[in-house]
DNA sequence: AAGTGGTCTAGACCACCGG
DNA sequence: CGGTGGTCTAGACCACTTC
């Protein structure tokens, strides 16, 4: 047999644990259970604390732990099924959608957003900020931007502040007819405001969902909204109705 | 004056450099030009090379930075829209679909699979592996499940190998009717075998789709679809007909 | 105060790509 | 071969939570 060649190639070592750790999480944990304290991993493992910190960070990248600065190390739960698009062809705010409205301002948006709204530079638009809760814990942060010309109604009227205020941006929204929607999904990291409110690090890893609203030919409005990366998976139910309800659901490997 | 306090609670500096990065990169820099190297870099602002890397991890992310082993860090292009979901309504490899058959191998599926497919435990499956191209870039790689139970025409077959069987299989399928599907998106990192196949390392972050294809009240097929998070933007035309065709396209901020 | 995860350093070596 | 990014180390200090 002479000498076993195990590794020809060796995988990185935090690869390696990663695989390790994970079918310890499987095997030997309970959710919500503490792990060992990152030094003390570092030592039975014999590894570096950097590289043990590689692995975890992957593993919480996979939503398979939960780390707080202070506190510990969890096993976290199964990713949260969070729906969108469910409710097609309605504006946001239409009765019953899932978001909360936080507050509302007026003032000039980021380039990126002149461009998908193809306001004139310079143009004020509403900013309408909401947020999103789903088992207890906020999973979503939303910011809505409303150029003046989609909701007429405003524009004379003393501007309450505060949630008041955004619910009458949304609520004239209603009354112009939806003529479809957009949806684009992409990979971002949480910027300062959004990580404080989802109880996350400034760049934690997060699902960009950007909906375009158009009416009469135009972009009526552009929902920008900022998932949790590592506890949602956004779940479409593009037709057929049924609902998609499997178990705890690892990824497929 | 006296002394003017710049950071009372100082931010992280890979995030100040992040920051300071990623101006520049508006500013100064076009498309597919190589930065200075690690090492130089971090001379340059004064850190050490790892928090320069983590600053540039981060930038990689968002899909602002291109790093490859041996070559150098250049700056990507703006991500590229792939529409998920647009062809409503029709089995994986109807006529025009943007996959390509790569293979079929007919094996046991892991157990998150069995789950959602309910097929019994042990019960083997069609495995036919696809990728996606666009660009001339490899966006994303496929699995697709399919219970022999589907495709009652091949039992009997002598199955011919590779890509004929993939496109055998995709085949029989189409006899099927479709009742519906539905899609989760979450992130996730790429086995080894996809980041081969995806030109990318080991744990990249990757868009994971999960499209369960319903006929006749059951699963008939399931696809779990590993997109490169940092170079797709996962589109949705949800209706309305309306193309997204917004620019670069930077993150609302 | 004690203990946790988060940041940062200075250095080393490795794997890969190109000329 | 030289240069690049990728991995790993051993240590230090900081920010935060909890007791």
């Amino acid at each position: 047999m002479g000498t076993t060649q195990l590794e020809p190639v060796p995988e990185p070592k935090y690869w390696h644990l990663k695989t390790v750790l994970s079918e310890a999480l499987d095997s030997e944990f309970t959710v919500g259970e503490i792990l060992p304290n990152e030094r003390d991993l570092a030592a039975r493992f014999g590894v570096a604390r950097a590289t043990l910190r590689q692995a975890l960070e992957q593993l919480e990248l996979e939503g398979r732990l939960q780390r707080r600065r202070g506190v510990g190390t969890t096993v976290a739960p199964p990713r949260v099924g969070v729906a969108v698009g469910t409710e097609q062809e309605a504006w946001p705010g239409a009765p019953g959608d899932a978001w909360q409205p936080v507050d509302c301002a007026e003032a000039e948006p980021p380039a990126a957003v002149v461009d998908a709204l193809r306001t004139g530079p310079g143009e004020a638009v509403h900013i309408v900020r909401r947020s999103r809760v789903s088992h207890g814990q906020p999973v979503a942060a939303e910011l809505l931007y409303v150029p003046a010309s989609s909701v007429p109604g405003l524009s004379g009227i003393d501007a309450p502040s505060g949630a008041a205020r955004a619910r009458a941006v949304l609520r004239e929204l209603q009354h112009l007819e939806l003529d479809g929607q957009d949806r684009a999904v992409e990979l971002g990291s949480a910027r300062a405001e959004d990580a404080r409110e989802l109880d996350r690090l400034p760049g934690a890893p997060v699902l960009v969902v950007t909906t375009r609203f158009v009416a009469r030919g135009r972009t009526a409005a552009l929902s920008v909204a900022t998932y949790r990366a590592d506890t949602c998976r956004l779940t479409f139910a593009d037709s057929g109705g049924l609902e998609m309800d499997h178990g705890p659901e690892r990824q497929a490997s």
